[in-house]
DNA sequence: GAAGTAGTTGACTATTTAGTAGAATTGATT
DNA sequence: AATCAATTCTACTAAATAGTCAACTACTTC
């Protein structure tokens, strides 16, 4: 009963791509509202606060990443593999990007996640989560590599980790010097923290068929 | 003649720690007039707006910062022995402001850079200056290694280049997760970045005997 | 088609913020 | 001790911003 309404919806597409052109301190809730086609007493009927919306932005967003991350480390596809195709991935989408936008606008959520973190608990924790999500697919992509001996990695959890941090780093570097060609080396990049040899992803590429 | 002031000092200072420990965008001029103890007719009267002030508050911030930087990288010190260092420092550093601060508060330039880049035409260029030296570092550094016979390294530009997205990853990664644990790793990803083996690592510190 | 619920609207208030003007003060220099 | 540039201070304006509210509208179901 009562009307139906894509308002929210509105709003969460309209925050997102605010906070990723610019900032998540230089949106105001006026202007989400504009972009949104969208009144500002039905923003607060609908949410609490930017903080608020934000959070709903990201948890929405968020399933529609996970579903690429499946597809992309699926555990059909040979393990280093699943690697590089992340990174191509991340370097198409990134191209694209800065072909609509202009601009270079790396990781959404680690750009979020270093310009709120001290201020935005609720932000915080939500950003902390998915981040640790990433981590996961690289860690199970580790663990497999190693289970099948393309790489020795003893321990895929801090693998996984410096591979994370380095595959963000490169998206905001990126974003900071609003080019995306530094992108083409991040798997080049994570094989070498691996440790992988020519020989060990040849391997890994038969693995396919294996 | 007239009067000497250190107002502008205390500006530089009180918007450094402001944007650090918080962001550049939730910061206004009044917030760091208070700050400073300074008033904001004086604000006006030394800066043209908060963008002004925060790029000489980075250009002050820098010289310190290079003189620290020229002493951990230089070149009597082995090539590996200096990365070993910086992160050491990094690490030290990280730990000291969380327990001055409460936070882990990672590396300003990154996180300001992350943050106005899309925004701030005059900030992004300071910015991309400061990290294109910082990479000239690590450049130097691996260049070093590669011909001293420790590492392979054909092409030290883009192996820099690496190592500081990684470098940078991780400190952000520290911000976001309130934690410096992580950072105990950063050495050791570079090393794998680099095809540092052990044997390569002992002959580097015995560089500095020879 | 009546009734009730879900959503919308515009007009409003109260704060916060950036930025300004000009008088007042300070201290170096002569 | 007089001068005057450098700096500070107070009080202000105008705009931007967050947040509220009661009346209104459209949809759905009975």
């Amino acid at each position: 009963m009562g009307r139906v309404s894509d308002a929210k919806e509105k709003l969460m597409e309209a925050v997102l791509e605010l906070i990723w052109t610019g900032s998540y301190g230089n949106t105001t809730i006026d202007q989400i509202c504009e972009r949104a086609g969208v009144k500002k007493g039905s923003f607060y009927y609908f949410f609490d606060s930017k903080a608020d919306l934000a959070a709903a932005a990201f948890d929405a967003n968020w399933q529609v990443r996970r579903a690429q991350l499946d597809s992309i480390f699926s555990s059909s596809i040979p393990p280093l593999e699943r690697l590089q195709k992340y990174c191509d991935f991340s370097y198409r989408f990134q191209s694209e990007i800065k072909s609509r936008f202009g601009k270079v606008l790396g990781c959404p959520l680690f750009a979020l996640g270093a310009e709120v973190c001290t201020q935005e608990a609720l932000l915080r924790n939500k950003i902390q989560e998915m981040l640790e999500y990433k981590r996961k697919y690289l860690e199970t992509a580790v663990r497999d590599a190693d289970a099948s001996g393309v790489i020795r990695a003893p321990d895929p959890a801090a693998k996984a980790r410096m591979i994370l941090s380095y595959y963000e780093g490169q998206l905001t570097h990126a974003r900071i010097q609003n080019d995306v060609e530094g992108l083409r080396d991040t798997a080049r990049g994570i094989f070498a923290m691996l440790g992988v040899k020519e020989k060990s992803a040849a391997a890994d590429r038969n693995a396919a068929v294996a």
